[in-house]
Order: structure tokens, then C-alpha cells, then sequence
DNA sequence: ACAATTTTGTCCACTGAAAAACAATCCACA
DNA sequence: TGTGGATTGTTTTTCAGTGGACAAAATTGT
């Protein structure tokens, strides 16, 4: 069966009256397996919920990440931490944190882990010596600019299931959410 | 061991610290506080990116989910799962799990912890030994329906930040994004 | 009927992330 | 000066979630 990739932006979600049935309780109905699709099962209010849905998608992007990046090494979180620190030499570590959304708790372990792998450099200012801030080195220059164009490409590849303008509008929709 | 923790570091720094100029380097205002709003930061590639995005926007949903039904002792997983059960009389565990994106073996946790809450009822189907149904309990029913209300109106609330055509734009397209 | 494979749920060890307690530092103000 | 409160990062504890090994049951092949 292929789906046709129509404008399924046009149609709303009145597909899934989908009653439980229990008609086939020992496979599914149409050789659909458990491991690889998902059964037919009534969602109810969960289908009309944001955050259902954007969970369900962030779990897509990541495993797509994964798959891409676990020759890598590579894990989302500690990439964006480099990518960010490349981008602000000398940011904070708060203000690191708060522009990713990392507790500051958890922004402490990654960049210890970072130092001590020799990717980044944690300076205390002498102005405020309760900061620290943070600089790429040179091996973590060479790590983001080795990395970057599997980044870019796995970025052009991950959302090739959307137009370029649902594309726009996507990222438009998401920023009026979490108002970045 | 409590060791002059931050010691190290800042020993260090404060030697190397002749370097100097680089104090206002980034281009935190003045008066920008970190506990409340964001730096003005640049984020580079990661500001195209759909799982940024993605992951930003969900941690706002649940933020919200928290602040909301902090008091009623909930979380959106968890209610969830009593959700489709709910829609779902009798559905296995593992079909419950596909369907909700949670591993199998987190299911058996969550599962164990509401049957002996008391909110659902396990039982195991005679012609599959191995497989486990779920249902609601009557108290499983009380509990979510005395929470529905305020989760539909949570989600009305949730998404009051867009439109409904951008709402409807947005399931759209995060449904292509996951394919459910 | 019997062995091999697959499915289904559970258990255990581990990681990622969060909350809270904590130490060091800075700042406001008397 | 110095004292109390706020900020910044670290540590500790705790919990959600994952991966992998496991046992029981079902399915398939011979």
C-alpha cells in the first residue's frame, strides 16, 4: 500500500473513527505487525492534543537522529551545547543553558564532560568569578566543522517530508509556541 | 569528598587570565536577567533546525501540562495511557505501547503501578497466555472523567496562542511528520 | 510430535534529566 | 564596613525512560 502524499495539510483528522472491533484479537487485520506498524486503535481526545503530537514527533526526529548519528557518537542535546558555544564564544554557562532549555544542573555535567574531553574551554572571568565562560577549542572547532555538513544534510533530509513552504510554516508555528 | 570543588578551575582561569577585552564579548545586554527572560543569542544552524524546534516546543507544551495539573498529581504520560485505555477496552500492552510510543518495558512499570492503584484491571486473555488486556476500573473511569474537562480545556488554552487554521495547519503537518 | 523461532511481557542495570540542597560570589544598602 | 539577599555553578538524590537479558507461551517447520 502507498499512502498518496496529497495535500494532507487541506484534510482534518476525521479518518480515525476506527472502532477497536477486536474483530482479529490474534494478528493484526492487514499483516501489521506490532513491531514495525502501529495498530488502528481510537486515540479519542489524545488526537486533537498539542502535546501528544508534538511529543509523537519529537520521538520521530530523535530516533532519525540517532539512526544517523550513532556511528557518530553523537547525541542531539551535547551537539546543540557545542554548536551554540561555537556560535557565542565566551557565552555562560546560565545563559547557555537557558537559550537550550537545559536545567543548569544538567548543563554542569555536560560541560564538565565536554572540558574534560578536551572539546571546550571553561574560563572564569575576573569580574564575576562565580561565572564561567566557555569557548570552543581547537579540537572542538574541528569536531562541529567535521560534523556540520552530515548536520545540515540530515536537517534537509528529515523534514523532506514537507514542502519547503510547509517547511516555513512549520517553523513559524513552532516559534509562536515556545517563542523563541 | 568535598574538596574545593570549583577551586580548580578557577585557579586556573584566574592564571590565565591576562587576556583581557573579552569580558562583554557576547552580546548579553546589561540587565537581561538569566531566571527570566533569554539572551539575545545567536543559534546558528540549530535555528533551522526541526528537532530544536521540535524539542523547544514540547518542553513549553509540558511546562504548561505541569504548571496545570500540577496539583492533580498528573502527567501527560500517564494520563495518556488511562485515556486509551479508556478508548480502548481491553487492548494489549504491547499495542497500548506501540500506539503511545513508550518502550515495552516502561509499559510494564507504568501499568504495574496504575493496576495497583487501583485505576485498571490486568487480565490475561485465555487464548494468548502471554499477552495481557487492559480496562479501566470504575475508579480508572471516575478519574478520567473527572480530569477531562480540565484537560480538554487545558488544550484549548494550550494552542490559544494560534489561530484554528493555524492550529489545524500545525496537526497537519506534525502528523506528517510522525505519520499517525 | 518435536525443535527452532517469534512474540509478549517482565526484570535488572544503566543513562538522561530534574529538584533540591549547597558553596562561592556579587550586590544593595544601612 | 558588613550583613542579608540574589545570582552562578556544583553536588546529591531521585525518578522517568531505555536496552538487553530473560521466561513463558505461541507459531512455524520438519
Amino acid at each position: 500500500m502507498s499512502a498518496a502524499p496529497r495535500s494532507a495539510v487541506a484534510r482534518t483528522a476525521e479518518e480515525t473513527a476506527a472502532e477497536t472491533g477486536t474483530a482479529d484479537r490474534g494478528q493484526n487485520a492487514a499483516g501489521c505487525e506490532m513491531t514495525g506498524g502501529r495498530a488502528a486503535i481510537a486515540f479519542g481526545p489524545l488526537a486533537d492534543s498539542l502535546g501528544f503530537h508534538l511529543r509523537l514527533a519529537q520521538i520521530a526526529a530523535f530516533e532519525e537522529f540517532f539512526a544517523a548519528f550513532a556511528e557518530d557518537g553523537l547525541q542531539p542535546g551535547s551537539f546543540s551545547v557545542l554548536i551554540t558555544i561555537g556560535e557565542n564564544p565566551g557565552i555562560r554557562q546560565g545563559v547557555l543553558a537557558n537559550a537550550l532549555r537545559i536545567k543548569r544542573s544538567h548543563m554542569a555535567k555536560i560541560v564538565q564532560g565536554f572540558g574534560e574531553a578536551g572539546l571546550i574551554e571553561r574560563r572564569v572571568p575576573p569580574d564575576d568569578r562565580r561565572a564561567v565562560e566557555l569557548t570552543l577549542t581547537q579540537a572542538g572547532h574541528r569536531l562541529v566543522e567535521t560534523k556540520m555538513p552530515k548536520f545540515l544534510q540530515h536537517e534537509r533530509a528529515s523534514a523532506s517530508r514537507l514542502t519547503e513552504d510547509e517547511r516555513r510554516t512549520l517553523f513559524a508555528l513552532l516559534r509562536k509556541l515556545h517563542g523563541l
